[in-house]
RNA sequence: GCCGAUGUAGCUCAGUUGGCCAGAGCAGCUGAUUUGUAAUCUGCAGGUCGGGGGUUCGAAUCCCUUCAUCGGCUCCA
């Protein structure tokens, strides 16, 4: 007999060798049909397979990521059986979960598969998974396994066997089709009731931009039509959410192929909450002891050469401007740390004088890929909400911790609740992609996982994602459909004050290096205007919205009061639109309410004869008559408590 | 940059296998209407069918090329 832990701390007998799936049929029939996996001992393994000691055990059902993953894992090898039925010869890369569905990167050779080929394909895997076949799983030695794929011709399995180590490798097949897999997996394909295959993408083998481009097919599956045709519905849902439609609609921005690809151009409206974002910010930022510095969109060449971007960067930017002087060449700024870096050494610092904080809302340039190129979230020509810390080592862990607060403060006034933090350092095998002394990383990365774990903050490390001259923390936004932009950054250098010598005289007398902090909150206002109006999919903030009311009179009886009214309300900086047309006024309402202008103001004889507005607040309706002087005040005291925290 | 798809009026879309001067709704402009909480009616205007080249008696439709966009990959100071 064997002693099994469930998560609740109840303990049960059971015979050696018994599974799980066999345990949840025991605890009730149901439970073993929602189940998808078991984690025994923290680590996920199949329902079918036998437990010989004694061991804690969690049942995964569809709720449990750990069940979703072996759902999908297992799709993914059922597209890959119906794949090589409908395509023989074909060959596999991988077939992982992700985070919504699964994909399997293929090598068809010579065939071409498109979008128009999935329902053929999601209908062969229906046809394979009304079969039930089962699963299984089997161990076998790196050479058994090399040679059934060497056998098959299957040289992407093959590279990836050569790197395992004999002894771990197992294979699952299910139907006609073996996959080399650690699993784990469902016991049989019947629970996939539901499948839709999502789309095809290049996607070179191992990530590797010199290596072969494979075709990605993306699926999900779902145990049940109800839960697909749910998921359907929110892609449907997420399209009208995506802001380069809804900045269409409310005309905040546009791109002109005459002016470049990825270069946006704000319209009157997107240029207005782009401005209240950078005024509400610049007065946070006063009170926090920055101070607000500007400089110019070029510099020369020679400057980058110092700060070490050239040699990094230089080949993949816009390339330098020549002047009429034989010799001269300025680059368009692509980010502004060179430039605040010799502000920083216009000047004689003492110690006493750290940290300065030093923030500009600065535009730069970036030669982004064509294909890289997407909307507001990712263009050629940006503004950072940026700015340099200049501290002394000692103070370094404070400012990084007072800039968490910063970020956590914007982040709370505007409803972000959704983020994640992410460390990111530098991969230790791979030295050569950065600049700095060991020993300067070791402190920096320090730096941050202290700071981090001072404020509490949840985050996630990931090694490799450092930027080329330091460590940062990253805040995460996740957009419409799930994809994760980064908004904030802090990032710690010791690389930059030494190449540009950045001195202060410290208490001894003595020239001491300063620490430099990068740090944006918003990341860029393009990018965060683009999950802004994802979040709020174009209701924006009564303060951030670029016009807070529109008068609407019932009739052109009533335009003069109207007009007084308007004078009155943008007198008050309240901006106040009036709609004159002689439409009738439930299609005035209609049309104001699709521009989510916050508040409709109607008048007609009644709101004349008491000297009054009716107020209807977008997406509510009607919320009675008050005076004007009571809706100027009522605006304010509204927006106050928006951005009061 | 790479793989695949798409490109018809400001927007959303029709345009059968190549064949009458390329259509509709919304938006815009006219005129009528003067309206009480999500669409009043009339008329008009608007397109070198992304650009260029080709096949054909004839191309929005077929082929080539180029640009842009979309979904991914790579990249992201």
């Amino acid at each position: 007999m064997i002693k099994i832990t469930f998560p609740d701390g109840s303990i049960r007998e059971y015979n050696k060798g018994i599974n799980s799936l066999e345990i949840a049929e025991q605890i009730s029939p149901r439970l073993a049909r929602e189940v998808y996996s078991a984690t025994v001992n923290g680590e996920v393994w199949d329902l079918s397979r036998p437990i010989d000691n004694d061991a804690t055990l969690k049942l995964n059902k569809w709720e449990d990521e750990e069940g979703k993953h072996a759902f999908w894992h297992s799709s993914a090898h059922l597209m890959a059986e119906a794949l090589e039925a409908l395509y023989p010869g074909m060959k596999f890369g991988i077939g992982p979960a992700i985070e919504q569905g699964f994909y399997y990167d293929v090598d068809p050779g010579e065939a071409v598969i498109t979008e128009s080929d999935l329902p053929a394909i999601e209908n062969k895997m229906k046809e394979l998974a009304s079969k039930n076949e089962v699963y299984s799983r089997r161990s076998v030695s790196k050479k058994e396994a090399l040679d059934l794929f060497t056998k098959k011709g299957d040289e992407y399995k093959t590279e990836l066997i050569s790197e395992l180590t004999d002894g771990t490798i197992t294979l699952y097949t299910q139907g006609n089709f073996t996959d080399l897999c650690r699993g784990p997996h469902l016991p049989s394909t019947e629970p996939m009731k539901a499948i839709k295959l999502i789309s095809v993408a290049g996607a070179y083998w191992r990530g590797n931009e010199k290596r072969k481009m494979l075709t990605r097919i993306y699926g999900i599956t779902f145990p049940k039509q109800k839960l697909l045709d749910e998921y359907l519905v929110f892609l449907e849902e997420a399209k009208k959410r995506d802001h380069r439609k809804i900045g269409r609609e409310l005309e905040l921005f546009t791109f002109s192929p005459k002016v470049g690809m990825g270069l946006p151009l704000w319209m009157p409206k997107g240029a207005d909450i782009r401005q209240n974002l950078i005024n509400f910010l610049t007065g946070v930022l006063r009170k926090r002891g920055y101070k607000i510095v500007a400089t110019p969109h070029i510099g020369n060449v020679n400057l980058y050469k110092t700060s070490g971007h050239f040699e990094k960067y230089g080949a993949d930017s816009f390339q330098p401007i020549s002047t009429p002087q034989e010799g001269e060449q300025f680059m368009l700024k692509p980010m502004n740390c060179p430039h605040h870096c010799e502000i920083y050494n216009a000047t004689p610092h003492s110690y006493k004088d750290l940290p300065l904080r030093m923030a500009e809302f600065g535009t730069v340039y970036r030669y982004e890929q064509s294909g890289e190129l997407h909307g507001l979230t990712r263009v050629r020509s940006f503004t950072q909400d940026d700015a340099h810390l200049y501290c002394r080592p000692d103070q370094l862990r404070e400012e990084f911790k007072g800039i968490i607060d910063l970020i956590l403060y914007i982040f709370r006034i505007l409803n972000f609740n959704d983020f994640t933090a992410q460390v990111s350092l530098r991969d230790p095998n791979n030295k050569q992609k950065y600049i700095g002394s060991d020993e300067n990383w070791e402190r920096a990365e320090q730096d941050i996982i202290q700071a981090a774990a001072e404020k509490g903050l949840q985050t996630t490390v990931v090694t490799g994602e450092a930027a080329f001259y330091g460590p940062k923390l990253d805040f995460m936004v996740k957009d419409a459909i799930g994809r994760k932009w980064q908004l904030g950054t802090i990032q710690v250098d010791y690389n930059l004050p030494e190449r540009f010598d950045l001195v202060y005289n410290g208490s001894d007398n003595q020239k001491h290096r300063p620490v430099m902090i990068h740090r944006t909150i918003f990341g860029s206002m393009e990018r965060f205007v683009a999950v802004l109006i994802e979040n709020t999919i174009g209701k924006f903030p009564l303060w951030l919205a670029p016009e807070k009311a529109v008068i609407l009179p019932i009739s052109e009886k009533f335009n003069d009061y109207a007009l007084k009214v308007l004078e009155i309300l943008n007198n008050s900086d309240i901006c106040t639109l009036i709609d004159e047309r002689s439409e009738k006024i439930g299609k005035k309402i209609r049309d104001n309410e699709l521009k989510r202008i916050p508040y409709l103001l109607i008048i007609g004889e009644k709101e004349v004869e008491n000297g009054t507005i009716a107020v209807r607040k977008q997406g509510e309706g009607d919320k009675g008559s008050m005076k004007v002087e009571e809706f100027v005040s009522f605006i304010n005291s509204e927006i106050n408590k928006e951005i009061a925290l």
